[in-house]
DNA sequence: TTCACTGCAAATGCTTTGCAGCGCC
DNA sequence: GGCGCTGCAAAGCATTTGCAGTGAA
């Protein structure tokens, strides 16, 4: 608790992101891009360091984990954490923010929108006086196949 | 990601949790619970041990974890995982639903409702075949005061 | 040429586990 | 009296970080 928020990536948010924050393009960002694009879905630091050694590509694991921190920083890619607790990444398939519906189960997500939400959220904070506001909404469940196999039980 | 529940808990999905199971009460096991009582909100194990110190009860914190991984095994808590990847746990039986908003650098924490969010998570589910569901939703920023203090730096 | 990015290895911090003694049943 | 539960300390692991060399711009 009193290491505080920072959700996930350990990082002052710094309110401003920085417009002009410029990065290089070297051959282990784009390797680790291109991984992402393949994978296509959730995976850990770990499993994608691990898919580029199988693929050939070296990418030491700590600078796995500069990449995708700043990649998620920069809001290129979607964080979650595993039932395992550990951090796992995807390439956002909707570029603006989007919460998810989870199965608390079998792991799926399914990225959902709420306008109201974020309206709601924001209001909030305002009458609370409140600034620089974040927020992570996470709905978990059983989606509808984890029901079924329940359900036989 | 492949294995569900147990979440971190080396422990083998022994399929049936044997209901005979007994569970000797303890000092530490009765004091854990009361303390769970008593924050009726999501902890850490780590913030439940500080706590259980503060109230002067002796757990160690080996004990902490165990107690906790226990009584999720069985049921009588909710896990979940905070932003920084932390299982996070919660008397299951909770009287009045309600979320947060959080100072990110005091640690200030103001109750909020939000009958409109829990349609919305209720509806999302729905259509998307969701059963059993739960969900989180915390606003972090800063409170009035913390912003002064950043503003006049 | 400059300075961000990398790799390596050591460090960090949460969580788990082995072992011996204690206390609930 | 037996055996599960505790505490302590060491081990295990994912993740972070310091530092010097490398390469993108």
């Amino acid at each position: 608790m009193s290491q505080g928020a920072t959700a996930g990536s350990g990082r002052v948010p710094a309110s401003a992101p920085a417009p002009g924050r410029e990065q290089r393009v070297t051959k282990q960002r784009l390797a680790v891009s291109a991984a992402l694009d393949d994978l296509a879905d959730f995976v850990s630091t770990q499993e994608l360091h691990r898919f580029l050694q199988e693929r050939g590509t070296t990418v030491s694991l700590a600078t796995s984990y500069r990449i995708l921190q700043s990649l998620a920083d920069d809001g290129l890619v979607d964080v979650l954490r595993n039932a395992d607790g550990e951090a796992v990444y995807r390439r956002c398939a909707v570029t603006g923010h989007h919460h998810h519906l989870l199965c608390r189960n079998c792991g799926k997500a399914v990225e959902v929108e709420a306008p109201a939400v974020e309206a709601w959220a924001a209001r909030i904070a305002k009458e609370h006086g409140f600034s620089a506001v974040e927020h992570t909404v996470e709905i978990f469940g059983l989606c509808p196949d984890c029901t079924q196999l329940q359900a036989g039980h």
